[in-house]
DNA sequence: TGCCTATTTGGCAAAACTGCCAAATACTGT
DNA sequence: ACAGTATTTGGCAGTTTTGCCAAATAGGCA
């Protein structure tokens, strides 16, 4: 792997791993359907509003969501809908999986 | 998050974590142009052989690609074309990265 | 059987990721 | 400036991931 190859892969790889967590797959589905402030994602999840923070910086930081501050509130959304395709790409992996494994069971 | 909407954040946050390693993405890149067989991708990759085989194992596991065993060497596959949706989805996102940092210094 | 090649598995140390708490920062309204 | 709310950051312990080596397993062939 040539350095210049390697860093595309390594992109990839970042994008991937920004997702590669229930809460923030859970959080994109929630900022499909709207916009949501910081502490509305944290009493859907239920988890410390420090960890939803982290989780947010991450995504942001994977260029997935962005932030608007309004007011003394900080509203996320998804940066482009890109990411809806993933979203119903990896779907579409699971659904492929579990029609192998009912084709082998039958 | 109810337990059963939980299960399906969880399984998709799998498959992100499947594909979320510079090394796995390049695998799949290179199984969509052919099938290889452990060897051959681990002259590419250019790491132990044990490692190499550990993250096909992991590709594996998360029903991304396939095994085949042909005489005394085993051949990957993508298990099927889904896969290569995600892959461009996620090339997708990072162009879309690249030209908003582009809107925004010009 | 014995040797060779191909691959997987076990184990371990280093690195990365998570999630909580506490503290810092930012903004609003009095 | 002060109090109150919203969010981020620092830090730390526990867990997971990663990558190497060594050993085990599997198949081919003499």
């Amino acid at each position: 792997m040539s350095n210049k190859i390697d860093a595309k892969y390594q992109e990839m790889a970042k994008i991937s791993k920004a997702l590669a967590h229930p809460t923030r797959m859970f959080i994109i589905d929630k900022l499909n359907e709207k916009e949501h402030c910081v502490r509305e994602l944290t009493e859907m999840i239920g988890a410390d509003i420090s960890t939803v923070s982290k989780h947010l910086s991450i995504l942001k930081n994977a260029g997935i969501i962005s932030a608007e501050k309004r007011s003394n509130m900080v509203y996320y959304n998804l940066q482009c809908n890109c990411v809806l395709n993933i979203f119903s790409c990896v779907l579409n992996v699971i659904q492929t999986n579990i029609d192998s494994t009912i084709n082998i069971i039958e």
